[in-house]
DNA sequence: AGCGGCATCAGCCAAAAGGCTGAGAGACCA
DNA sequence: TGGTCTCTCAGCCTTTTGGCTGATGCCGCT
């Protein structure tokens, strides 16, 4: 019989084959396929319907994981997606469950809690790393704090230095709307600059 | 016959057992020991004397990659320390080569690159990747894209978020003199914005 | 049907930041 | 002694940012 059919997605083949060797381990997996894109990602699932889809949000060029989880989910696609990252960043986590994410594991996760989290993802649970749970529990105490996906979005951006203009440019909004969202945000960080809000992302988050 | 010995350090499980099986493909090498940490690292050197040390530079908790660098160079140790990390920041470039490493690869390198580098490394040769030794002569053919002391000085609370007004009280200068450094500082880093500024600094160096 | 949250946009105004030129004082070095 | 570097400061002008108010369309929930 054929056991969980999974697909792994990250653009270090190190870590594919690693994990690939871990999940190896284990009789009731199967790794059907490797994508170190999200484009190869959203052909293999095509080719393979794995039952879930491990993937890493970070991929060296092209289409990143957030992008390559909504795109899955706009198809049809019924594969458990469970993200498989480095970093436990408050605007990720934010974007990937909001993009059809159904678990947010981090590497340095303990292979136990990699297999829990699979076998939990293709029952349509949802498990996550325990900092990450706690980062969204802080998150639902304090519901005025939390960015909304598309603010978290801009966050992100602005990390990355980008003028009004250009955040605008990015996201096909206008200036007006950028310099909205950036508001909110200011209030919700407790800043007042976007030199603040940036240093207090960077280093709230595991941004890089 | 042994082959090379080699010792893997990285606090991520899946992609020691990923350089692991790659390692293993190749008849010549032979992976004696793996090590989650720095202080884990110094430790197995000693008991199993390999001959290359295959390091990653973020290590989770204690010491650092960096750190183990320069502890196994402080001890005795002919090992060869070949770096394998994520970031090819300039930062991390100079303090890993200053620490003495022997090497620098990134983790998308191609496997056979992998191999030649650690090869390379065991005969006293001294291989990088591709885009970190584009940024090691971008350095020396610009010395002057340094900062002066008082350019870092000012650039360090710049990624607290402080505006040119604080600045200049928090230094004792007046506002002129910290625009005259900010225009320097982002010549230097080749920015237009504090903004851009900001994200250089704190994803450059290891502030945080 | 109505309400609230979210994302979108506009206009106005004040504050901050950035580009440019020029310049003086002290340190260090050839 | 002269040249270079660094740090300091000033003025002027343009661009960018931030604060504020108000408004529209959409969606989901009641």
């Amino acid at each position: 019989m054929t056991g969980i059919t999974v697909l792994l997605v990250d653009d270090h083949l190190v870590v594919r084959s690693g994990l690939k060797a871990l999940l190896g381990t284990q009789p009731d997996f199967d790794v059907v396929a490797e994508a170190a894109s999200g484009e190869d990602a959203l052909g293999l699932v095509e080719q393979h319907s794995p039952a879930v889809v491990v993937m890493d949000l970070a991929m060296g060029a092209g289409m990143d994981g957030i992008e390559a989880i909504k795109q899955l989910r706009q198809r049809n696609s019924r594969q458990a997606i469970l993200v498989f990252t480095t970093y436990d960043s408050d605007a990720d986590i934010v974007r990937a469950v909001d993009a059809g994410a159904m678990g947010y594991l981090l590497k340095d996760a303990a292979p136990d809690e990699i297999f829990a989290a699979i076998r939990a993802a293709v029952q349509g649970k949802s498990v996550m790393s325990a900092p990450v749970a706690s980062r969204l529990f802080q998150q639902l105490r304090n519901p005025d704090e939390v960015l909304t996906p598309r603010e978290a979005e801009l966050l992100s951006l602005l990390t990355e230095g980008l003028s009004n203009r250009e955040l605008g440019q990015r996201l096909f909004i206008s200036e007006a709307t950028v310099k909205t969202h950036l508001a909110h945000i200011y209030t919700k960080l407790g800043v007042e600059t976007r030199a603040a809000a940036i240093a207090t992302a960077i280093r709230r988050e595991g941004m890089r």
